[in-house]
RNA sequence: ACGACCGUAGCUCAGUUGGUUAGAGCACCACCUUGACAUGGUGGGGGUCGGUGGUUCGAAUCCACUCGGUCGUACCA
């Protein structure tokens, strides 16, 4: 083996022997085990947020495969409607200067699907650097064939179920993509504004309580003054309450407006009037439906004002009694220009009372950044209240569980007060909705337009056109655990592996996704019993990765890190161009370039795949967010290292040695016993760990067990033997099986954890091991998971070998207390030392000179006088290492008055204790016995300490 | 405003149903190039567990209040 381990030496290789051997695929038997990787953007990149889910979903199907179950971790993309087509109207813009409707539909798709062909590698490319054994064979694609077909069929059925329908409503509008989007897709922002103030003046004469003929409303949005249809009051407010039913003149239109009364309104606040503009604002919406009133649209998709208004009545029927004209003077004017003028006009025409600043949240779309325009369109909707109580009861009742459980209160409160979900959207790139028109406008869902005629008995002249719009991109991930297996088909896999045992995922994806697709799978997969089918039986919620500073990752924070250049390491100038290359605004590349030198100032170095895994799975906790630590990272590719010269080690004394693997007679030393036993140990605590999904337990047992038993203390204690001439073959023996065959377990341990480095060294160990011929082709990642064995926890090797490393470790307590360098040997006393100890002395004898470096240890007979020592306890036992020489009086007095004032201090609080009634007569016997041998061995140490400081301070 | 989560060593994080002197990695200090490894070894320093109060024989852990942070939802025209 090389001297140093060089992850891109081995990472690459193993994986493409993997893939090419096919052991991604599932086995075909066992007990199946499935998980779906939530699919990434086609023409994105992974980031660290989907290196750490995917990490764990590997690990958790090399686990399951390893243990013999018949695993598939389904692989596949997202087409990632208006994200996708965003990109590729950017590319159009910048290379052509075109826009998409310059192109029109057709011709823009395809382009969309080049660019899908050039970039969508990135994502797999990554996937693989990764060590994913994702099942390649089935990579799936949400706008492949197949899957279209699925969500054609869920569409069709959800649609003669009475569970899809169209309507004009008001949405959520982006200005800039014209396109419907739902309001999980709306950042409400924090920003500064204004609240103005404008008298409305009453019509036919009449005034206020006050004598006053105005009202004073107030706005944050004085520009949809022109569609207001209504001036609302509470009905129990007295200063108006004459005013009901009376009219407005609305200023600059001139309409003629009523004055309502709706308990919306809050007293309290303002002067108690609202305008209400039931096409341009959610809540006055509402308003306008309790009250049947006209709803006027001023604004173009643009979000400009209109040449003339679109009137529609509460039941949104076209109204033509109306006068749908505007004001010829803003006709066309962008909704903040409107506002200007708007404001001016009513200033000049003496009707603006006051203008105050004004905090107030700001919708926004979370891909244009643009304020959100809520506009009356016609648009495809899913009614969800009757999906959403089957699933929210699978949830209570257990048969999807949460974890971390506290997500299920997230998900509850959200499911609970669902919306209906409006699925269309205004773009080109996605699954057409699959529904036909006639001329009058006749709405015909099906499959295809032949489809339509048939359902419908529709004769063959009667023209049809199919819907414009797409769906929305979650509608079709909504079907992914089920349309990825085949359905519609009831295909073998989908019986194998529906419902899948575990989704990982971010909790910002619970509402957009996880919802969604428990429930469109329990209303499409139903059991043999007929009962809803749930997607997947455990959501595995992962918390985010954010920066150094806590910050979340962003491209336009210029903080992103990629996975890969963790992996491969990266140099500044890179990282740089990286970062500010093609940005959407080039403005911050300053800021971002300052940023990056500050935190790498030498870039990244190469760190390996396996580093970067373990590190992400030793944050997993509990879900919450993590704080990317680069020193974690270089701590861990330290580990790799580690493991890769301990293996080194054991090739070295084992290759082309006797190791006993064919039954030859053994003697196994207490440092085998006890490795052996501490082995067992840590695979019981790595399957508990799983058992849990806590992969940071996991692999912190895995660490502990490597670097601080089998590396710290197993090797060193190999060493006495296999380098003592006098050593019997048998006890040799023993050892190098030990060497070879725990280190052989450990890596498959932990080779869900660090695929790579693992089968590497594991192909040379293997056959020395005797787990496969020399010349066998076979790959850990097939082989036998550990399982802990009962018989081979031997308790008191541990026992034993816990006082052989607390004699060592005292010595060398000494040792550093007083600067005794490790070059020199030590000659030892025991005193006080009890059989046991004795025992344990002799049994241990070529272990404790070795480690400890000692010329001599000799045990001193009861009543016999000891010279001036320094004195370790280990237990009752007193470790002597006479001071001759070593060190100086005063300094031995000092570190012994320190040691006792520690024990006094505990002593004092235990005796403190014990002698509180309270804790005797009602902490558990067990509890109060435990408290009172430590105060027993504490008072005997410091007794002992005590006759030590006297002796010395008499010489 | 409501809700959830978080606050433990300089930093990043563990700490299971309340019960040894609260742990790990990194950073720090001292010593050590010993025949797997300086991406290493040995030893060491460092925390009144955000604060206050309570329950309890006993609280980092349970409860209440409070401060700070993150996120989500609702927001008042």
């Amino acid at each position: 083996m090389d001297k140093t381990y060089q992850p891109s030496d081995i990472e690459t290789k193993w994986y493409q022997n993997w893939e090419a051997s096919g052991y991604f695929s599932p086995s075909g038997n066992g007990p199946s085990y499935s998980i779906m990787i939530p699919p990434p953007n086609v023409t994105g990149s992974l980031h660290m947020g989907h290196a750490f889910q995917d990490a764990i979903m590997d690990a958790l199907t090399r686990y399951q495969r390893m243990k013999g179950s018949n695993t598939l971790w389904q692989v596949g993309t997202d087409h990632a409607g208006i994200a996708t087509q965003m990109v590729v109207e950017r590319k159009l813009a910048a290379e052509e200067n075109k826009t998409r409707h310059d192109l029109g539909r057709e011709a823009f798709v395809d382009k969309i699907w080049e660019w899908k062909e050039e970039s969508g590698g990135t994502i797999t490319r990554q996937l693989r650097r990764l060590g994913a054994s994702v099942d390649w064979n089935h990579e799936r694609f949400t706008m492949d064939e197949g899957f279209y077909k699925a969500v054609q069929e869920v569409f069709v059925r959800l649609y003669d179920d009475g569970l899809i329908y169209r309507g004009k409503r008001l949405v959520n509008w982006d200005p800039k993509l014209h396109t419907a989007i739902s309001d999980l897709e709306v950042e409400n922002k924090d920003e500064k504004g204004f609240m103005w103030h404008f008298r409305y003046p009453l019509a036919d004469g009449a005034t206020t309580s006050e004598g006053k003929d105005y009202l004073v409303v107030a706005t944050t949005r004085p520009e949809t003054m022109l569609g207001d249809t209504a001036v609302a009051v509470n009905p129990a407010d007295e200063r108006y309450q004459s005013l009901i039913g009376k009219f407005i003149t609305l200023p600059l239109v001139n309409r003629r407006i009523p004055i309502v009364a709706d308990d919306y309104v809050d007293r309290e606040f303002g002067t108690g009037c609202v305008k209400i503009t039931p096409a341009h604002d959610f809540n006055d919406y509402a308003v306008g439906q309790r009250h049947k009133l006209p709803m006027i649209n001023i604004m173009t998709i643009d979000a400009a004002i209109r040449d003339t208004a679109e009137v529609f009545n509460s039941d949104s029927t076209a109204n033509s009694d109306i006068d749908a004209s505007l004001p010829s003077a803003y006709a066309g004017l962008d909704r903040s220009d409107a506002r200007k003028a708007i404001v001016a006009d009513l200033d000049s025409a003496g009707l603006l009372e006051k203008v105050d600043d004004h905090a107030l949240k700001v919708p926004r779309g979370d891909r244009s950044g643009l304020i959100i325009e809520p506009l009356l369109t016609d648009q495809w909707f899913v009614a969800t209240q009757k999906l959403a109580k089957p699933a929210i009861e699978a949830v209570e009742d257990g048969r999807i569980q949460f974890v971390p459980k506290q997500y299920e209160n997230m998900y509850f409160s959200w499911m609970r007060d669902i919306q209906d979900w409006c699925i269309s959207r205004q773009l080109w790139w996605g699954h057409r909705v699959p529904a036909w028109y006639d001329a009058e406008g006749n709405i015909y869902v099906a499959r295809n337009e032949e489809d339509a005629r048939s359902k419908y008995n529709l004769a063959a002249d009667i023209e049809l056109h199919q819907d414009e719009d797409v769906l929305d991109t979650w509608f079709s991930s909504a079907l992914w655990t089920f349309g990825t297996l085949g359905w519609p088909e009831q295909t073998e896999r989908l019986k194998t592996f529906h419902p899948t045992d575990v989704l990982v995922t971010g909790f910002d994806i619970i509402f957009f996704w996880v919802a969604r697709m428990i429930m469109m799978t329990m209303h499409f997969m139903k059991n043999e019993d007929g009962s809803d089918q749930v997607p997947f039986k455990t959501v595995y919620v992962t918390g985010l990765i954010r920066d150094e500073q806590g910050q979340k990752m962003s491209k336009s924070k210029g903080n992103v890190l990629d996975p890969l250049d963790m992996i491969d390491g990266i140099d500044l100038e890179s990282l740089l161009e990286k970062r500010t290359g093609n940005m959407m605004q080039p403005q911050l590349a300053e800021k971002i370039a300052r940023a990056t030198r500050k935190s790498f100032p030498e870039g990244i170095g190469a760190h390996g795949t396996d580093a970067l895994r373990f590190t992400l799975y030793s944050l997993a906790s509990t879900g919450r967010d993590i704080n990317w630590d680069m020193k974690r990272l270089e701590g861990y590719r330290n580990f790799c290292n580690k493991i890769w010269n301990a293996a080194r080690y054991v090739m070295m004394n084992t290759e082309g040695e006797d190791c006993g693997i064919n039954g030859e007679p053994v003697d196994l030393s207490l440092a085998d016993r006890w490795i052996i036993a501490r082995l067992q140990q840590t695979e019981q605590q790595v399957a508990d760990a799983m058992q849990a999904y806590r992969l940071d337990h996991a692999s912190q047992a895995i660490y502990e067990f490597i670097w601080n038993e089998y590396c710290d203390w197993y090797l060193e204690l190999s060493k006495p033997v296999l380098w003592d001439d006098n050593a019997s073959p048998e006890a040799k023996r023993g050892t190098r099986r030990t060497l070879i065959k725990v280190l052989e377990a450990t890596l498959r341990l932990a080779h869900p954890f660090m695929p790579f480095i693992t089968e590497e060294i594991w192909q040379r160990v293997a056959p020395i091991a005797g787990v496969i011929a020399s010349d066998a082709s076979a790959s850990i990642m097939l082989q036998r998971y550990p399982q802990p064995e009962g018989e081979k926890l031997d308790e008191q090797a541990i026992a034993d070998a816990e006082w052989l490393k607390a004699v060592i470790v005292a010595v060398r307590n000494i040792r550093g207390e007083v600067n005794v360098p490790p070059s020199k040997a030590l000659n030892v006393m025991l005193k006080n030392s009890s059989a046991l100890d004795q025992q344990r002395l002799e049994a241990t004898k070529p272990f404790l000179l070795k480690l400890a470096k000692l010329d001599s240890i000799e045990v001193l007979a009861e009543g016999t006088e000891a010279p001036a020592s320094i004195t370790q306890l280990v237990g009752e036992m007193e470790v002597l290492v006479p001071m001759a020489g070593l060190v100086d009086k005063e300094a031995e007095l000092a570190r012994l008055t320190k040691e006792l004032q520690k024990l006094d201090k505990e002593i004092q609080r235990l005796a403190g204790k014990l002698g509180n009634a309270g804790f005797v007569d009602k902490a558990p016997a067990d509890v109060v016995e435990k408290e009172k041998q430590k105060l027993a061995s504490m008072e005997s140490a410091r007794d002992t300490l005590q006759q030590q400081y006297q002796h010395i301070e008499s010489l």
